[in-house]
DNA sequence: TATTTTATGAGACTCATTATCAGTATTATT
DNA sequence: AATAATACTGATAATGAGTCTCATAAAATA
């Protein structure tokens, strides 16, 4: 199993041992594309007879997005949200500020520009924040 | 001057009434291009022996944003950061991610290739963050 | 000036997240 | 396999930014 394999490695890498708790949390994240935050994802754990405690779950996401298997989703306020990054490609965020619906996007004219911005400072792009805050089509 | 004037306008226009507190404030928003939070608004003011609890700095920031005077700024973890509006054309952040240090960029092209994107959706933009975490050029 | 309305400040509270630490599981060593 | 060394977990305490409460103060209105 590809999911598998990639948290292995990734515990590895940072010379941390693999456990069920672990296993379980990348799974659960695996399994679906929504964004989620860390509560939700310790509760549909816990549902489903799989324990792991709510820090583990933070600790367990820290590694995970550290490692790049997981893509943190800072929205103003509110508690962060995650969505794994397994066989999706990059893509931003668009939020309705009413309902809280999210859709991504992707434009690659806005990605080189960003990357050209930074490079004429004599910066170096770590990670970018690209998110529009908006009404969807049901809100209006 | 004109920031008083500004101030009084969102002020009736919220229907909240004048005060010294909301002064002082303003004005120490105004006093500097930084981007600071809302500790170290509240701090320089005491230090300056201007009363205003953090309450009410909290208070009469949300009032300002609302209206358009200041800008808040999510960084991901940490508090909120406020700039004032003043003279300020519109512009992103870059932020170094080492340092902290908060530089401004705009991209008409970006700018306008967001608006497309949101319209294309059949959305409606309210508002848009866009922040490049960087390691700025003293920090490489 | 008296009355009504709104603002302020001190501190309690919330909520997401992080830290602590005793007990447990895993890995390494003998 | 037994033991020692190390890392992990979970319960809960602590933290930090921001909000809420409510008694008192200030401003608007009569």
């Amino acid at each position: 199993m590809r999911s598998l394999n990639l948290l292995k490695k990734a515990l590895k890498k940072e010379n941390l041992r693999y456990t069920k708790q672990r296993q379980f949390i990348w799974d659960e994240i695996c399994n679906t594309d929504d964004h989620r935050d860390a509560e939700e994802i310790y509760l549909t754990l816990r549902k489903n007879g799989l324990s792991a405690s709510r820090a583990t779950v933070y600790r367990t996401i820290d590694v995970l997005v550290k490692n790049n298997l997981v893509r943190k989703l800072e929205i103003g306020d509110g508690p962060a949200r995650y969505e794994n990054k397994i066989d999706a490609a990059h893509h931003d965020h668009l939020i309705c500020v009413k309902c809280g619906k999210i859709e991504e996007f992707m434009d690659e004219t806005i990605e080189s520009r960003q990357d050209q911005i930074v490079e004429d400072l004599g910066f170096k792009m770590i990670r970018h924040i690209h998110q529009l805050f908006v009404l969807c089509d049901k809100c209006q």
